[in-house]
DNA sequence: CGTTTTGTTTCAGA
DNA sequence: GTCTGAAACAAAAC
């Protein structure tokens, strides 16, 4: 279900248990429990889809994947891969994939990357991207959590209909011109993305994501499963030019 | 009821 | 070592 938008807006459930302490770890995920008993939540942060959970001495990873949910002082009749019992609230997780981290998250994570932070920095994504492989396709291109962290599926599709680019395009094709255009886009669609989803109103926005026709030409919209991982591209064959 | 999906990691084999 | 594709994981909406 999220791409980074979506996680962005879930992680405010967290706040509630800021300053409270873990008493109780369990669950099916293989972690070190330990490490966590005891520990104080200082801080509740994302990077791209990451749910980052800081505490004094170390830092909890949590990624929803396609399926992940979690309850706050709620669970279901499953038993969850992983259960935070805090102090006042406990969290259940289900369908997700942990791992722990370091305190200091600048060893581990390039905060340029995340299209919804303020450290965002369009110029060192499209230097990324410059040196893809050759063979590179815009639509693998705008997966890659490296370089777009946060982007997901339905933003891909949507980011290369603004910018009106095919999605099987070759990244190393593209204009100057468009390649910027697309950097800035995958940060601006997935600000427009939160808002949007912040209030309810995210579906009737989509242009391509599951659409039938084009609102620029009426063209019906074409889908196709493409790139690296095979993800559902839908696209006006219209409006969006193939760059090969 | 079978299919599909807002995702990523792992691992065998080349 | 490095790349690649398939498999694994997992749950609910359609």
């Amino acid at each position: 279900m999220p791409e980074g938008p979506s996680i962005l807006l879930f992680s405010e459930d967290f706040h509630m248990l800021v300053g409270q302490v873990v008493l109780k770890v369990s669950g099916a995920a293989k972690l070190d429990k330990k490490q966590l008993k005891g520990q104080t939540l200082k801080q509740v942060k994302t990077w791209g889809k990451h749910f980052l959970f800081c505490f004094e001495d170390l830092t909890l990873q949590v990624h929803l994947l396609l399926f992940g949910k979690y309850y706050i002082n709620n669970k279901r009749t499953t038993k969850p891969k992983l259960s935070l019992k805090f102090s006042n609230d406990e969290v259940n997780f289900y369908a997700t994939s942990q791992k722990l981290l370091p305190a200091d998250l600048d060893e581990v994570y390039d905060w340029s990357a995340d299209v919804l932070s303020i450290h965002w920095n369009a110029a060192a994504a499209r230097k990324k991207l410059k040196q893809a492989k050759a063979d590179t396709i815009v639509a693998d291109a705008l997966l890659n959590q490296d370089v777009f962290a946060g982007v997901g599926n339905i933003i891909k599709n949507e980011v290369l209909h603004r910018a009106r680019v095919h999605p099987a395009s070759r990244l190393s094709a593209l204009t100057p011109r468009k390649l910027t255009e697309l950097v800035k886009e995958a940060a601006n669609f997935s600000h427009d993305f939160l808002e949007w989803k912040r209030k309810n109103q995210l579906v009737k926005n989509l242009k391509v994501h599951k659409k039938k026709s084009c609102e620029r030409d009426s063209t019906s919209i074409e889908k196709e499963y493409i790139g690296r991982t095979g993800r559902r591209a839908f696209f006006c064959p219209t409006c969006q030019k193939l760059y090969t």
